[in-house]
DNA sequence: ACGCCCTCCTGTTGGC
DNA sequence: TGCCAACAGGAGGGCG
């Protein structure tokens, strides 16, 4: 799925191609997605115009005036793109936001565990955006912060890095190289990292993001652009799916392990520790 | 509160 | 070629 570069790929692209847009309808195919799409969205955004495109964690936000908040989330196999209003959709094409312009913002996700949910204006912040940790590219995510949080955490920092109440957005390409850029083993307990190994992690995932959102995201499967275009992050991997290769700093193997279910892959030299 | 495991769903890939 | 198991970018929820 998606990570933090991919969703922010797709905001940009659509920030670009529909913001002041007026939405004429949306239509909802299939509601059964990670939650029912609410029966009421089509009212509610009918006739709005798109006010600001923004992001938080892996999250979309697209405020619809004064009446809230349309949230998109993309889930594993997700992607938002722009088609003319007369494109026919395929299986799996959920959703479209019918817009003015001529385009409709479309959503298809085969194995529907992405979301799309109305935020109505007033109501009190959704649970899913309350608890978030800090967004990675922003001052709140420090070293201090990340070394107060992993110090009353045990489990290995691969897992707790993608804990999106510790911070948000990084999903498991972005910790996996991030730990590499940082030299740090995914197994190492969180709260074994002291305050210069916190702040190499913080530089880290801060790096591997920016860098990231430069290539416009990774495409490994099912991820395009708003414009359809892919990623090219996934070029650059040093680390995720290169299990046998050599790494690409010290020539040592790297190596396949599993953590909680997902698949870790690391240096077996440069991240020793 | 935390750690660990399971779950939702479909498509693709690789081994036999 | 076909069948089947394993695996895939997320993350909430239940349990201990």
């Amino acid at each position: 799925m998606p990570e933090l570069p991919e969703v922010e790929t797709t905001r940009r692209g659509l920030v670009a191609r529909v913001l002041d847009a007026r939405i004429e309808r949306a239509i909802v195919r299939n509601r059964a997605l990670r939650w029912p799409v609410s029966t009421g969205l089509e009212a509610a955004i009918a006739g709005a115009r798109i006010d600001a495109i923004e992001r938080r964690a892996k999250y979309l936000l697209f405020a619809c005036e004064r009446r809230g908040h349309l949230l998109v989330h993309l889930g594993m196999s997700g992607r938002l793109w722009l088609v003319a209003n007369d494109e026919p959709p395929a299986i799996h094409d959920h959703v479209d936001i019918v817009l003015a312009t001529g385009f409709s913002i479309r959503l298809r996700d085969p194995r529907r565990f992405g979301a799309v949910l109305w935020l109505p204006a007033g109501a009190p912040v959704h649970p899913l955006l309350a608890s978030l940790g800090p967004e990675p590219l922003t001052a709140a995510f420090d070293a201090p912060y990340l070394y107060r949080v992993l110090r009353g955490r045990s489990a290995a920092i691969k897992l707790v890095l993608m804990d999106s109440h510790v911070v948000a957005g990084v999903g498991n390409i972005y910790a996996n190289e991030a730990l590499f850029e940082a030299r740090i083993n995914p197994r190492t307990s969180a709260s074994r990292l002291g305050p210069a190994r916190c702040a190499r992690l913080v530089e880290a995932v801060r790096t591997i993001l920016a860098r990231a959102i430069e290539a416009g995201g990774s495409s490994l499967r099912d991820y395009v652009a708003a414009d359809g275009k892919l990623g090219s992050f996934q070029d650059t991997f040093n680390v995720y799916g290169r299990d046998g290769l050599p790494c690409v700093r010290c020539g040592a193997p790297v190596r396949a392990i599993w953590q909680g279910n997902r698949s870790t892959w690391y240096c077996v030299r440069c991240q020793r520790a």
